[in-house]
DNA sequence: TAGTTGTACGAACGATCGTACAATTAGTTT
DNA sequence: AAACTAATTGTACGATCGTTCGTACAACTA
């Protein structure tokens, strides 16, 4: 076969790579993608500071292989579990709440990866910022769907807007106000917006 | 009288410390806080970088007192004209259309500036995070007390938690995204979720 | 075994960061 | 006019930033 691994100095390499990352995903999530620079990276890992950065060639690389391997464990704990409900209310709640216990468990130390990074570069230019936007418009047409795929929703946009923005407000207030009635606050709206959403398309299948 | 300011020196002084304010804030709405640095700040102002760091003698202080140029603003351009309005839902309409308003116009030319600091600074600890939490949680009773002030509200920290979400999304939205659709989405939930808590009100006096 | 490849390293580069301090300029007081 | 005061400046510092370079060593190929 060809995708046998045998070649030990590569995969050797590919270990350290995936530590830098996971470990850079982390003080990102607190510091920012700016805040992280490669010399503390490499301190805490115990690496050499050029062996860190030959990994990646430039700091713009090092943060956008970051921001791609924060969205590859966002997607294995938030995505994935919900594609085990069938399409319909059942994903959508899955969805919601897989969202809820990634931020509330501290997948990053910082709470939610993107909500930090995308606050940090949504209003300077690059390539940080269009990898960032993208994984942005994926995810909210990803929960645009999932809405839509619900029988007798009549505006999806609007009301994956208003979950989205539950959602993120429980990040936002449980990280700088160490709240955790933000997240029960943010399961009380989802559950009210959908009721309400449910009431209006059986009043218009009437 | 003893109010009146008689010396020119001190009167230029804080002339000079308020442009400087008003420039670091605009450069924290997009840069952040940390990514402010004293030189390039003298730089854009075309004044010593001593000069600069001479008003704060700290870079600390200098964000400290940006964050409380920045509180300034905002309660002049939100706060205050929704204090026109009498109590009750007039005055909460007026607050969370200045507030959108504020987001909309580029008031500091990253969005909100709170919200990009908060999310900058919400995750490590220091008197900076202190001073914008503190703001953080003055905005949140201010609008909760603005809401309870309605009659017939029930669960105002819920109203307010899901009304200041709109607000947030919006701005992250239309910032990230360049999506003018962004302020449309939120006015129209605010809208739904005020009938819906004035319905709920008026159900609950029967 | 000899030669090549890939990872990791240490040392050094110029630039910029925040900070310190003495000198200078401008305005006030005597 | 002299003495004083406050705002501003110039110069310099140590630390850290991202980056470059030559090298060491382990693992693969021929």
């Amino acid at each position: 076969m060809d995708g046998v691994k045998v070649d030990g100095r590569v995969e050797r390499g590919e270990q350290t790579r995936r530590q830098i990352l996971r470990r850079a995903a982390e003080i990102a999530s607190v510091e920012g993608l700016e805040g992280l620079s490669i010399g503390r990276l490499a301190g805490e890992l115990e690496v050499s500071k050029s062996g860190v950065f030959a990994h990646f060639g430039s700091k713009e690389e090092l943060q956008l292989s970051t921001v791609r391997a924060a969205a590859a464990i966002f997607v294995r704990q938030v995505v994935e579990p919900a594609l085990t409900e069938p399409p319909g209310l059942a994903r959508l709640e899955r969805l919601l709440d897989g969202w809820l216990a990634y931020s509330e468990n501290r997948t990053f130390p910082g709470g939610c990866f993107f909500y930090a990074v995308q606050a940090e570069f949504d209003a300077r230019p690059g390539r940080v910022r269009d990898a960032i936007a993208g994984y942005g418009r994926e995810w909210n047409s990803y929960v645009r769907e999932t809405v839509a795929a619900i029988p007798g929703i009549t505006d999806p946009d609007q009301l994956a807007f208003e979950l989205i923005a539950f959602l993120e407000m429980a990040n936002a207030q449980s990280v700088l106000h160490d709240d955790p009635q933000a997240y029960s606050r943010a399961r009380v709206a989802v559950r009210a917006r959908l009721a309400q959403a449910g009431t209006a398309a059986s009043t218009a299948r009437r």
